[in-house]
DNA sequence: CTGAAAGCGCTTACAG
DNA sequence: CTGAAAGCGCTTACAG
């Protein structure tokens, strides 16, 4: 392989060194003309063959967006927090991130974000996703502009992302579903699904997983029809209470999306003889302090911090045409006790 | 920040900047005493200070010596394969790996191996320590001359190794022992536990977090005294036929080191109407298996892909002088079902 | 906004 | 094994 110089540059852009070097720090003074003519000519001739400590300089900085849940749920801000960590975990290059919040009620948040998405203004961008009609264009329109997507936690399958962070949600509820058949060995009753709502396709994923399992493996637990409580706590808590109400023999409370703060209260506050098994989803302050205190018996866990440090490092390396570690990338879904969460 | 050039080196040692080139590329031709100058005049002026495309230039190659146990089991394996893929995992440094084997009956063979180990043949050191008598002064000797040591899987906490990498073993035979536990609700019977022997700090310490738990809170659940295996499928097997032979109750089998194949097969031969509840750690081709085909419960796992790419970090950045992430290097446990072993 | 030229730092080729 | 010198590539300062 070999290294182009910025003579080369400069001979095919027809500019003197200088103004090549002036491009390529992103100093001022250099008309757009210019500027246009020595980015063909790097073009031409390939970015990746620049000189290291050139390309480097050039990195310089790599400017991200994301476009988040409006709704801030504790999960949604520990992503935020791990993002503003992962920006140094690219070693010689500054990143800046620029987070959005959209509505996940429908795709229009969605949609209308990254239409003003181009590469003059970012170098990747990484989408919390909602698999409705149109996200997967504007998708792939972004693409087409020359700016990499990733999606994150809720993946757009048919869209041409370039990857996807975030664990799979069917097999997340299956094991779900298998832990709850293995806590409730021996045990007949019902079991109570709290989910946040329909649109979201990791919330029907998980449920579809858990579904499975349990219909499968275990014949003595009956799921009731899964109750809608929109991730909020004041919902969940009054589902919960009606499901304790109704039916005496709960055995079992999947609670697939957030709000678990409205799910834990309420069964403190009906004080069963025996407690149902509980499996929730995702480590926040209420639902750690919860399994601590033996108020739940287990937590799936896809690891926020993981997550961020692997979307900038995948951003990054889509931005530079450089190869990523594809088993550092993959995220597990993890299931934490109060013994393993350290 | 100034950075200091091939010139202020050469002015300070009194040599030419050719042979400062020279050094820091390690080309041949030059004398032992003037390698020695150049050495020092950067020593002296700060070794963080040389410019980054030297000083990538001059990292050129790290070599880093892992002392591995001589007894190859499965996960052992694992951590090679880790360690060859780790290679590539620091960008623009090209990582050489040494292993050695030693046993790890007594400490012999690490003592012996650290010995001859300088910052001439290597910049760092991972080892998987037996904490014996001796060992702790043998890295700490090492680490005296220049060599940072970085621990993986058993530790020698008071030793002075820059990091340890790997679980909190008491943490994990705690998470074993919660999910014995659960998976035993309500039931009564005795609980056999399988160890390997009584040196290997990590197996001890699991036992230990094992029993604080059951004998916390669930009394129900008799623990049998813990009988060595050695980690030897033969001898384990012998050793879970006696156990299911003599206690017509057994409830349940924590399987705490290696040789899990004969565990399982000791199952499968018995035939128990009621199959005891089977919890082992690490993942392996056998335990993979098994684990998909319900013969064990659960698996309590340590990333050995994530425990390799965490030890070359650390000892690269070791070698640099450079800040990690503290994050990204801790070593979580984590439970596998059939359901989320993806 | 641009380039010719001087400067700086590292590398290479050669003479001893 | 060593250094003086030429060379290469990037950067800077200046003139227009």
């Amino acid at each position: 392989m070999t290294t182009i110089t910025l003579k080369d540059v400069a001979e095919r852009a027809n500019v003197s060194i200088a103004t090549v070097d002036r491009v390529l720090h992103e100093r001022a003074g250099v008309s757009a003309r210019a500027r246009q003519r020595v980015k063909e000519a790097i073009h031409d001739l390939g970015f990746g063959q620049l000189p290291v400590r050139l390309t480097r300089a050039a990195r310089g900085k790599l400017r991200f967006l994301f476009l988040m849940p409006g709704l801030e749920t504790e999960f949604v801000r520990n992503l935020y927090d791990g993002l503003k960590k992962a920006r140094t975990i690219v070693p010689d290059v500054e990143i800046q991130i620029e987070v959005q919040r959209v509505s996940l009620a429908d795709g229009k948040g969605i949609i209308a974000a990254l239409e003003h998405v181009g590469p003059d203004r970012f170098n990747g961008v990484g989408v919390f996703a909602v698999d409705a009609p149109g996200v997967r264009q504007a998708i792939d329109e972004t693409v087409d502009r020359g700016v990499p997507v990733v999606t994150l936690v809720s993946d757009v399958p048919l869209s041409r992302r370039a990857h996807f962070v975030g664990i799979d949600n069917v097999a997340a509820g299956r094991t779900a579903g298998r832990l709850m058949g293995k806590f409730l060995r021996g045990v007949s009753g019902s079991i109570g699904l709290v989910t946040g709502n329909q649109h979201m396709r990791d919330h029907v994923e998980r449920h579809m997983g858990f579904r499975q399992i349990i219909g499968m493996d275990y014949r003595g637990l009956k799921m009731l029809p899964p109750v809608e409580g929109e991730s909020m706590d004041a919902r969940n808590r009054s589902i919960v209470i009606d499901l304790m109400r109704d039916h005496g023999d709960l055995a079992g409370i999947y609670s697939i999306g957030a709000g678990n703060g409205g799910i834990i209260t309420a069964i403190e506050e009906m004080q069963p003889a025996r407690r149902p098994v509980v499996i929730l989803h995702e480590l926040t302050r209420q639902t750690r302090k919860a399994l601590a205190a033996g108020a739940v018996d287990a937590i799936i866990v896809q690891d926020t911090g993981h997550m961020t440090r692997s979307i900038v490092r995948l951003l990054s390396s889509l931005a530079f045409s450089e190869e990523h570690h594809d088993d550092q990338e993959k995220i597990r879904i993890e299931i934490f006790l109060a013994e393993n969460d350290l």
